[in-house]
RNA sequence: GCGGAUGUGGUGAAAUUGGUAUACACGCCAGACUUAGGAUCUGGUGCCGCAAGGCGUGGAGGUUCAAGUCCUCUCAUCCGCACCA
């Protein structure tokens, strides 16, 4: 029979269907497995990415079930965000249908890749019935205080009067318009996460062993905790004249209190208060004030990379030696850090030291290197012996800052303080696709919440989109409603929320059963057997936001009862970018591969060999066509050459000693495929060396013809294979084994006896010849042969040092 | 700028614990079969060299009997930076 990809492929997805194959089971008592690619943007199409992600959760999702794991591999729609909206203005779609089309469209997708998705758990999070549960814990949230309005700073473009995402915003200007954009000090919601800063650090070390390193490694530096010294800066009594007696001091912070003698100037972030102050105040002049403008309006990316400053021409007072230190304004000072203000010690900050030397500031060296002299060309940031520094001279600079904190306590001047960098996470949006915030405006009652029992409070269907203004804003009829505490009048709000909120939870919802779909989010109970997620897989892009915010909803959602761990993932496995070319694929520079032609073409077990094979998960993946071509070979040889299996219900006993030498090769190498898939798919995922593995031993196979070995090997390597390319695996299963094979299958140690052992030998670590020897033979047998072996190169030299590792080399070293 | 990664043949990559560098594939070369081949099968293929041999894991040092792997410095490329998801 030909190998008939798309035939073949349907008529297993079909069987699947019917059979409900992959729908996870009601009963609690069996052991499971929880099973998470990241859900995608209904952008209208899958791309290479997504392939590769639910590739992965699939293949691992198939082998449980092998396993016999209860399995839950759900899939579902990030569907609200940014990219419908702007389909409606620029191709005036609706953005509601534009993303069910779109959906539609991927779940065929889905399934034409033979994907092992639950069907009856997915969701779309712009489904009213997923709103009305995530506005419930927004209230929920609201009422514990972890919710709250704050003014916060946005990109406002004055010509579409409307918010824009920094995205949107292109060299400073508007991307619809061009006009330039300012930012705009508007009221916003904020979730209150940093409350959960030390938990969601702390908790960092549980994930040790499932979690890549370097991810916990950004998590850990973008909460940033940093421990150090807070004091006011008092300014001198001209300065404080100057600013009308408004402002006596302001606050700096320092990780690096033993520095302190060393400030030679102090730096405050554009936005700081006091210079607000100065601007509404005249008392700078305009070229300044628009310096300053300019500044605020640059992104604080290209903030930090040219360093530039505006002498305010004020002073404060050095706390501890009382002497004038000026007050600049430093763009690369950011307001949501600290305090928003900063001292600077050029001789032991690189930052500090490139900004006095552009501006000629005084730079005052306290450390010095614990035996020579310090350099004068760059700052010195190592640790050293504390000098010029008062009654602390002497000391170790890192040992120093307990003692000069101390100071600062003990004279009520400073006080120790821990920072974090993390903030506040920022969740309104003024834009129309997103889950609406419940809360209203009331005259008498101020911001009141909404009653539960009245959500989901629903988006508009019908709304104009056009880029300009809040669309909710503008609708004619849909903000006016009544207070629920007094009924009068009143307006709600418009802001939706950011859609991180909806991929912060849609796990847990995954673990609901279609029952009670419409009753509640989920049980305590559905979520105590499935979660947490045992594998959660996605792209490395995510490493910090959406993994951070769905931790802290985690925590949150126990705080509020609704579940009991701490962690949602236990094990994360980050996969790297697909390229071609060199670049990532991207529809501007035209390097796509359309999933559907390459399935067309060769199907989707072919896409899903060559994506796990071309690169293990965790690296980037080069999309290369013609080793595509060479996936779809291997399986058409894969299937042309299972005529050699004899139909058999069991798996084959063979006597192996009974056996030929390339017939036993050939059953070591079936046996060390599946050693090498049992460590894959359990702790290694580099699925690509687990292929090579099986196509060894396909290679191996060919080279005998021992009908029993070919039974025995197929039953084994299809087993593997099933989770890779499932549609031809089954096929061949069901055709020769009954389906029998797609179980657990034993290793069979006897096929790894061997009796010799080829062993390098190497003079000087340089490796000149082999040799073989008896698997038991002794150590001086082995390099009096070595030494036979190798005694062209020996000749007129003597041998000083004999190594041997066993069943791999031996060494001679040798001088002369 | 800050933070995180990556770098091995012509290409994708392998080498799990410091122990025979380049497994497996793509490509290329040769052969077989064929009316034909963008099919299939078999064999070869790191680089330089006629050879002996030498050189080889981005670059420069170091540790070690032994380094792709460990250490120091350096170069290049990529990802994230809070309103893209």
């Amino acid at each position: 029979m030909e190998y008939n990809a798309l035939s073949l492929e349907k008529k297993w997805q079909k069987y699947w269907v019917e059979n409900k194959s992959f729908e996870p089971s009601e009963n609690f008592s069996k052991k499971k497995k929880y099973i998470l690619s990241m859900f995608p943007f209904p952008s209208g199409r899958l791309h290479m990415g997504h392939v590769r992600n639910y590739t992965l959760s699939d293949t691992l999702a198939r082998y449980y079930r092998q396993q016999n794991f209860n399995v839950l591999h759900p899939i579902g729609f990030d569907s609200f965000g940014m990219p419908a909206e702007n389909a409606a203005i620029k191709n005036n779609a609706n953005p509601k249908t534009w993303t069910y089309d779109n959906i539609e469209y991927m779940k065929g997708e889905f399934k034409t890749l033979g994907f092992s998705f639950s069907k009856e758990r997915e969701l779309a999070t712009s489904d009213e019935l997923y709103t009305k549960f995530e506005q419930g814990f927004i209230i929920d949230m609201f009422e514990k205080g972890l919710l709250y309005r704050k003014k916060g700073l946005l990109n406002w473009c004055p010509h579409d009067q409307t918010v824009l995402a920094n995205e949107q915003v292109i060299d400073g200007c508007c991307w619809r318009c061009d006009t330039p954009i300012v930012k705009k000090d508007m009221n916003q919601y904020y979730f209150r996460i940093t409350q959960y800063s030390d938990e969601l650090l702390e908790d960092l070390p549980k994930l040790e062993d499932g979690w890549p390193k370097q991810v916990l490694t950004m998590q850990e530096n973008w909460i940033g905790k940093s421990n150090g010294l807070e004091f006011d800066l008092f300014f001198d009594e001209e300065s404080f004249a100057k600013l009308n007696h408004k402002f006596k001091s302001f606050d700096v912070f320092t990780t690096r209190p033993d520095t302190i003698y060393g400030v030679s100037y102090t730096a405050l972030a554009p936005e700081h208060e006091i210079v607000t102050y100065m601007i509404e105040n005249s008392l700078l002049n305009d070229e300044i004030i628009s310096e300053i403008k300019e500044m605020k309006n640059t992104s604080s990316i290209d903030r930090q990379k040219e360093k530039s400053g505006i002498d305010l021409n004020i002073n404060v007072l050095h706390p501890l030696t009382g002497k004038k230190i000026p007050v600049w304004i430093a763009n690369f000072v950011l307001m949501d850090y600290g305090s928003g203000a900063v001292m600077a010690v050029p001789a032991h900050d690189d930052r500090d030291y490139d900004f006095a030397k552009k501006y000629d500031l005084e730079i005052k060296t306290v450390i010095k290197p614990f035996n020579g002299e310090g350099v004068s060309d760059k700052a010195y940031t190592e640790v050293g012996e504390l000098f010029n520094s008062g009654k602390f001279d002497g000391m170790n600079s890192k040992k120093s800052q307990c003692s000069i904190i101390k100071h600062f306590e003990e004279n009520s001047i400073g006080k120790k303080t821990t920072n974090y960098k993390l903030k506040d996470w920022g969740v309104s949006r003024q834009r129309y696709w997103g889950s609406p915030i419940p809360f209203i405006h009331c005259a008498d009652c101020g911001l009141v919440m909404e009653k539960k029992e009245n959500l989901p409070i629903a988006l508009p269907e019908n709304v104009e989109i056009t880029g300009e203004g809040n669309p909710l804003d503008n609708h004619p009829t849909w903000k006016y409603c009544s207070c629920p505490t007094c009924g009068k009048d009143a307006i709600r709000e418009t802001d939706t929320m950011d859609t991180f909120v909806e991929s912060s939870w849609y796990f847990l919802r995954f673990c609901a059963s279609k029952e009670n779909w419409e009753k509640e989010a989920f049980s305590s109970e559905q979520l105590k057997y499935w979660m947490g997620v045992d594998h959660y897989i996605g792209g490395i892009e995510h490493a910090i936001l959406h993994l951070l915010y769905a931790r802290f909803f985690t925590k949150v959602f126990r705080d509020l009862g609704y579940l009991n761990f701490d962690e949602p993932f236990d094990k994360l496995l980050t996969q790297g970018m697909v390229l071609k070319d060199g670049a990532k694929m991207s529809k501007s520079k035209g390097n796509t591969v359309d999933p559907d032609a390459l399935i067309e073409k060769y199907g989707a077990d072919t896409a899903r060999l060559f994506i796990l094979f071309a690169a293990p998960p965790t690296q980037e993946l080069e999309w290369n066509d013609s080793a595509v071509e060479g996936a779809y070979k291997f399986i058409k040889r894969f299937f042309d050459r299972s005529s050699h299996i004899v139909k058999t219900d069991t798996i084959p006993n063979i006597n192996h000693s009974s056996l030929t030498k390339d017939e036993k090769f050939a059953r070591k190498k079936v046996y060390e495929a599946l050693k090498r898939a049992e460590e894959v798919y359990n702790d290694r995922y580099t699925f690509n060396t687990m292929i090579a593995g099986v196509m060894e031993a396909m290679n191996a196979l060919n080279t005998q013809d021992n009908s029993d070995v070919w039974s025995e090997g197929y039953w084994i390597l299809s087993s593997i294979m099933e989770p890779v390319i499932p549609h031809v695996c089954w096929q061949i299963s069901n055709e020769y084994f009954l389906l029998n094979n797609l179980a657990p299958q034993k290793i069979l140690e006897e096929v790894f006896v061997e009796d010799s052992v080829t062993l390098g030998v190497s003079i000087n670590g340089k490796r000149r010849c082999e040799i073989e020897v008896a698997i038991d033979e002794s150590k001086e047998s082995i390099i009096e042969f070595a030494k036979e072996k190798a005694a062209k190169w020996l000749e007129g030299k003597t041998v000083v040092k004999e190594i041997v590792v066993p069943k791999k080399l031996v060494n001679l070293v040798v001088k002369g």
